[in-house]
This record gives C-alpha cells, sequence and structure tokens, in this order.
DNA sequence: CATGAATGAGGGTTCATTCAT
DNA sequence: TATGAATGAACCCTCATTCAT
C-alpha cells in the first residue's frame, strides 16, 4: 500500500528529526531508519522540503483530530471539566509526541523573514491549537468562570504555560505525572497566583 | 581594539540570524554585514560554533546584566511593583532582542540527543532566567501576594505567558503596548481567570 | 505482437526525443508515451543505448528506403529530373521526421573520442545519404550537366545546403513551399551564385 | 587575475566538452582539467548552465571578433577576394576551434521545444554568421558576381557548404589544404555544378 | 510478459575552513 | 592582522536498471 510507505517514511522522518534536529537530518538518515534507500524516498516525496511540510500537517492534523474527539467528547460537561479534558488530550499527545512541539519551534518558524507560506503554515498550526482551546471560551463566559475582559488572551497564555511546563519537565528530566501538572495548570490559570479570601 | 571586532561580528551575526534563521546563516553572510572578509571572523572565533556559542552567551549575559539592573534598581518596593519592573524589563530586552529569544527556541536547544554542552547551555539560560524571577518569589510569599504550594512553578508558568504572548503578538503582526501587556500579564497570573468575589 | 511493441517504442521515443532532446530524454518518459510501465521498455531492449541505437538505425533504414525506392522509380529519366525527386524525397522526409536530422548531429555524433562504434554509427548514416546523391552522378557526368573535377564534392555540398535550408527554415519559423526550395537548390547547385552569360 | 582564471576555465571546458561531449562533462572534469577543485568553478560561475553559457558566449565573440577583422581588412577589395578571406578565417577559426561548431550544433540546440532562451542563443550566432557573409552581398550585387534573384540565400547555403566540408573532413580524417577547401567552395559556390560554355 | 516500487551510484552544488599573500 | 580564492567533504536529488509480484 502506497499510504503505508508514507506513513513509515514520516514516523521515521519524525523520530530522525526528534533526535539529531532538523538541519541536521539529513534525507539518507531517514531512509536508513525506514529501512529503505534514499531513492524511494523520492518516490513518496518531491523533496526534502515537501516531506518536511508534509510531515508537518499529518502531526498538526493529527493533534487537532485528538482535541475535536476529546472536544465531541465532553460535549456538555462543565466549563472546568471540558478544559481539564482538553488539557489532558494535548499533554498526552505531547507526552508521546515531544518531538512535535520541537518541530513547531523549531528553525525557521520564528525567522523574521521566513516565507510567508511558512509562516503560514506555522501561523495555522498554532492558530488551529488556540483556536480548540479558545472555543471552550463562551461556556465558560456563560458559566460565570472567566472574567471576560481578559478572556480573548486565555488560549494564548493557557498555551504559553503548557509549553513552559513541557520544556521545564524537559529540562529536568523529571516527569511530572499528568494529572499533577493539569491540577497545577488549573489551578494557576483559574485561581491565580495570588490567594483568594475564604 | 580585539574587543570591538569581536563585539561588531556578534552584533552582525544576531542581525543576520534574526533574519535567515539559523541553519541559513554562513559565515560569509556574517562577514559581508560586518564588513570584513571571512578569513577575519576565524581571527576571533575558532569556528562556526564558537561564534554562535559566543553570540549566545553574549545575549545572555546581556540580558541577566538587565534584570539584575533591575532588580537591584527595585530593591525595596513591594512585590507587585518589582515584578511589574521585571516584566518591563524582559519584555523591552525581548522587543529590541526578538531574535534572541529565537535563538533561544531554534534549532538544537530542544534535540533529544543534543550533546550535554549544548543542552547546558541552554538549560542555564533558561535556568537563570527562571531564577531571576524566582528571586522575587520569597518576597512574594512573605507578603502574602503568592500562594506557597505552587510558588516553585510561577517563574516556569510566567515565562510561558511571556513568551506565548510575544509569539502571537509576532504572528499577529499587532504590537501592543508594553503596559498593556505587563497589565494584562500581571492581572492573569496573579488573579486568575476565574472572577474574584468582591 | 512483439515487433509492433518494439516499434510503438521507438516511435515514442523519436517523440519524446524530438521535444525533449537526447540527453533530457529518460526512459520512464518513453514508457509513458508509449503507455506502458518502464519495465516493459527492458523487456524489449537491452538498455538506453540499445534502444537509441535502435532507434537511429531504424531511422537511417527507413530514410534509405525512402531514397532507393525514390531513385528505384525515377530509373531512366534525365540527371536532373532524379535529381529533383531525390531531394524532395530528401525534404519530404526531413519535414516529417526532422527530428532524425536533429538525432544525427546530436550529442555524441561529433565527439572526438566518441567510441569507434558510435562513430561509425554515425558516419555510415552520413556516407550512406551521401552515398546515394553520389549514384547520380555518374549520369549527371555522362550528361555533361556535371563539371567532373569536383563532381566527388557535389553530394557532400548538396548536404551541407539541404541541412542549413532546413535550419534555417527552423529558427526563422518561416516555412517555405518544399517545391520553392527544391527550385533554390538546384539552381544554386547547378547554376552557381554568378549569372551566366545568355 | 580573475579573469585569467576565468579564460583558463572556459578554455579546459572547451577541451573537455570537445573530448566527451557536453552532456557527459562534469564539472569535476572541468576543474580536473584546469588543475583546481570543483568548489572553484563556482566562484567564477554561478552553475554549470551558466559557465557553458559563458563558453558559448566566448566562443562567438571571438568568432565574430575574428570575421570582423577580416572583413575591416579586405575593405576595398573586389567581391570575390573579400569573400575568399571571409571563408580562410571562417576555416582557420573552424579549424582550431572544431570544438565550437560541435558545441553550436549540439544538445540542445535543435530541440524543437528548446527554451527561448536557449533558442535565441543559438539563434543569435548562427544569424550573426550569416549575417557577417551576408554583409558581403550588396558588393557582390555591385559588381555583377551574384544573381540578385537569390541573394539573399547564399549566405545559409554557403555556411551550410562549409559545414558539411568540415564535417566530411572529419569523418574521413583526410585534412585537406585550406585553400584547396576555399578554391572548391568558391567555384562551386559561384560557377555552380553544371559547366559553363566557352 | 507487464508492472512499478526499490535501488544506489553519480552528478551538481554548498559552504565551513584554510592559507598564501 | 586582513584578505578572499581555493579546497573538498557532504548533501540533495536523478534516473537507468532490477526484480518480485
Amino acid at each position: 500500500m502506497k499510504e503505508e510507505a508514507r506513513v513509515a517514511i514520516l514516523e521515521a522522518a519524525e523520530q530522525v528529526i526528534a533526535e539529531q534536529g532538523l538541519s541536521a537530518t539529513r534525507m539518507e538518515d531517514i531512509a536508513t531508519r525506514v529501512g529503505v534507500s534514499v531513492g524511494t524516498l523520492y518516490n513518496y516525496f518531491e523533496d526534502r522540503q515537501r516531506l518536511l511540510q508534509a510531515l508537518l500537517d499529518a502531526q498538526a492534523q493529527q493533534l487537532m483530530a485528538v482535541l475535536d474527539t476529546e472536544l465531541e467528547r465532553s460535549r456538555g460537561a462543565p466549563y472546568r471539566t471540558r478544559l481539564h479534558g482538553l488539557l489532558r488530550a494535548i499533554l498526552e499527545h505531547a507526552q508521546k509526541h515531544f518531538r512535535f512541539l520541537s518541530l513547531l519551534l523549531e528553525e525557521r518558524s520564528l525567522r523574521v523573514a521566513a516565507s510567508s507560506e511558512e509562516l503560514d503554515r506555522h501561523q495555522r498550526l498554532v492558530n488551529a491549537l488556540t483556536e480548540r482551546i479558545g472555543s471552550l471560551n463562551p461556556e465558560g463566559l456563560t458559566q460565570g468562570v472567566l472574567r471576560p475582559e481578559d478572556a480573548p488572551h486565555y488560549p494564548t497564555l493557557l498555551l504559553g504555560m503548557l509549553q513552559s511546563t513541557l520544556l521545564r519537565q524537559f529540562l529536568d528530566r523529571q516527569p511530572t505525572p499528568v494529572d499533577e501538572q493539569i491540577a497545577l495548570l488549573l489551578r494557576c490559570f483559574l485561581e491565580g497566583a495570588s490567594p483568594r479570601p475564604g
């Protein structure tokens, strides 16, 4: 099956890139990892760039699917519960695909002069992620759990906290239980750092 | 003066890397920007890697100096004021050296298999930043502004929010006034997303 | 039928080479044109080189057949008439197989160090062509239409004029009627550029 | 001197191409011939194509210079004398740069679908050559040496005869003295193949 | 016989680094 | 010390050829 081969290649690429970094990953490294020869890669992808784009797209699509599934599953539940589920989904996915976030942040993503195509790709990803988180906002507001004045910024801020939490874990090599992380995030995000009376 | 030349080279490197990205920046690009020839670069830096490391170190040192100055300046002020000043210092520095954060995030920084030397360098940077923010924690706790149970995570979370805010601005190409950003960050960080009674 | 397939492949090769040039023509291009897969080509030809040689041979054989038929047809007619017929045959063939002349001139054909096999193949072609034209020489001499001293060079010169005429047409994209071309060639070849008295 | 190196590279390229053919000539072959490494070639030419174009251009320019010089030198002499000089100049140049004509004829030059840029280059060359020969036409006509009705085609036809003569010599490996060749060409061109009365 | 995915040697090109001037 | 041409290893990509189905 042609599709299986594509997937195998993308998976190999993900692994190698995670290990070596984007710019250090040679086509032959990927090929070797899949167990095929270089030429074969080019039977499935036009060139290096397309392969990497396909990887990014696939990863993004996968993550979005996970999030959408979770959102669907929790439909009807209270805001806090749904947000909890969403964070769990993201964290669990990130744990499995830590490499993905690397890619997201890596290389050309933040270049000032990045080609608009590349920028769009990155922007679309971050936006999609932000959007999913933001889709809970209305409920949060309705249920009186979110302050309206800053609501539009919450998704961005949450993402930031999520990311820095992941990075810290990585740097400290101290994996924290997912539930603990979520609790921390929810607590800090909703209650703030300042103690509440009562 | 030998030192001036080194600085000029590092500044050029910062500019070019900001424009083209790390892996796309060639030694000759840097040389051209400084207005010297490639060979000259090698009179000041052993090789490409050392030059980039020197750049990272210089940037880090500069940021730390800024933060330390700010901490020194605000010594004695209440926690909230001092944090405000720190955030302002970071944001202003980031505005001028957006490139720096790029470098921080870029390329090899997140590689699983990164050489321990590189990883340490990155870790040291993030840690130093975290530490500066964390240095205010005791005061925050003493002054009853911070909840003790999560305090150790606050610096990390703040850094994450800071970063995602910067990224969002960049993606949206909508620069927000620094004061507004700080207000938002402080509000959300301290008060949380959930409305407080009274 | 095995032979039909061979012919189909050669025809496709002729077309593609005419369109893309020799060295730019890939086996797959030919296969696609025939409507088969690459592998099939190798069921009919040992390798790329043999296929191209077969094409050249086929083309040459075809042209020779045309010329021999024409020579046969005009047997007994006066020299001028027979030459006229020969030129017409060549021109008409060239019009249909402009590609062929390209091949003749192309690539390895003029290489100093060309393998003797390739060179011979080319030489044989040009020689065969020259020979057919030269076969009329005896009649031309007998009928007093040709000057004996230069007669051996006439075929070569005629071929040259023919070729440059074709090339010019191609470059100017101004197709001239065949009859006009023949008239011009015959006039210039037989009468010369200098006006004749009387 | 930068220019000397360029020239050396072009000369090496000319030699190698003459020996191996255009498409068989690798950049490394050229480099080896000059006695430098591949990289050096790219210090003087953007890429392979530009190098080859530069070669073609240089060769063309050189030939044109020779012809213009000859035309200048013979100014005022009778048509026949001037044409003689021109043919001699071309033949002598061709002898030294047989490779050039090869290039002219080779590869992409006759492709139907050749990019307009390539075609133009070739067309311009042939046209320039044709033009130089044609520049003598007015005198030929004035002096009554050329028949007016076919005059516009004479340059093309002469070029064709010239080329086929050179090719024949090459194929037969029988170098003929230049003077003899010129005499033959002039005789056949001006007087025609048919014997003249008187 | 036909297929077409897999192969991998080979060629073009880049660029960090060197070193003679 | 500055220069910048030369170097050549390394990487991306192509495509003739093979062979299991």
